[in-house]
DNA sequence: CCCAGTCGATTCGTTGACCGAACCAACACT
DNA sequence: AGTGTTGGTTCGGTCAACGAATCGACTGGG
């Protein structure tokens, strides 16, 4: 976590994932990602973070190789954050902490509600299609506001009220 | 998190569930109580962690309902943290964390090897396994050291240097 | 050319969590 | 009485997070 001290000692990977992904708004960071959120300005809105601190996140996810940072537009220089393989693969441990979170610590119920978009069926607890029985990859994931959902009123929130796929770029950014 | 703010407005599961096992240490603690460690002094040795900061992890913990914290012995009065079943529940997230931190950051290898008991074949990195296909509860999961597993030389670390079932208590401790 | 606006940061002073060592209370054993 | 173990609490010092202000590169408008 790199706060004060890493986790020296803890031979564990466990241990060596929390000191990247473990710190504070990194993992939210992760699921905005995961939302289609790629541009420093939108994490930001969204996320109530820092600026400092997001800049930081950023920058370490870069280095570890969880997103890749590319300019997408030269006049002026604009880049954005994409996952990577590596960070796609942290689907399952987003959503199962998510889904823990929903089950045990929601009054509400779930803000947003994630489905297979091939059969429409929501997803378990595991991120599988109960009706399929596979684990569902991101990129086939559909996220919809649950019964829970907030009221925020940023750019991204507001785009992700209406259906959308994981991975996809909320907003149209060139590719 | 409660590092200075939480995370107010991020109407989200993940950020639930973040605001309690977020923090630094908590998840390396809630691992630990799935490798049957119950007790303070345990967790202070194998985890190297300040004595205050674990004294506030386990009272979050118990109050959150992860950990039951019950008396075991009365003269003199000894204590000892149980995870509940809203604790047991974290296996999978756990278990797809340390997965993916094993694939992608480790260099030596996993620390530890976990297998389905029944059958014996190592588990996915969902926590399924491969031979059944089924995901395993944790009270069906062998825990053994793996390729990379350190020196570390306390209580805890020496008595997981053998096989061991998830949850059971770690020492002999009257139930 | 000049000015306002946007994007992606960096800088800075303050707050607060973490760290590690010391201390403490309750009890058991000798 | 003295020593040891367990399960903490207390106390400075340090370091990261916070939020506001600032900055540099660039664009589009007048």
């Amino acid at each position: 976590m790199a706060l004060g001290k890493d986790y020296a000692g803890q031979d564990c990977s466990l241990a060596r994932a929390l000191e990247l992904v473990g710190e504070r708004w990194t993992l939210l960071v992760v699921r905005d990602a995961f939302y289609g959120v790629r541009r420093y300005s939108d994490f930001l809105a969204h996320l109530d973070i820092p600026r400092a601190v997001l800049a930081e996140r950023l920058q370490a996810l870069t280095a570890a190789g969880v997103l890749d940072k590319r300019r997408y537009q030269h006049a002026p220089p604009r880049d954005e954050y994409v996952l990577t393989e590596i960070g796609r693969e942290l689907w399952p441990a987003l959503r199962a902490l998510s889904s823990w979170g929903a089950r045990h610590l929601s009054d509400t119920g779930p803000s947003r509600v994630f489905s297979h978009v091939h059969c429409g069926t929501p997803l378990g607890r595991f991120g599988e299609c109960p009706s399929c029985g596979d684990p569902v990859p991101p990129q086939d994931v559909e996220v919809r506001p649950g019964p829970g959902a907030g009221t925020r009123d940023d750019p991204v929130s507001r785009a992700l009220r209406q259906p959308h796929r994981l991975l996809e770029p909320l907003f149209g950014a060139p590719s």
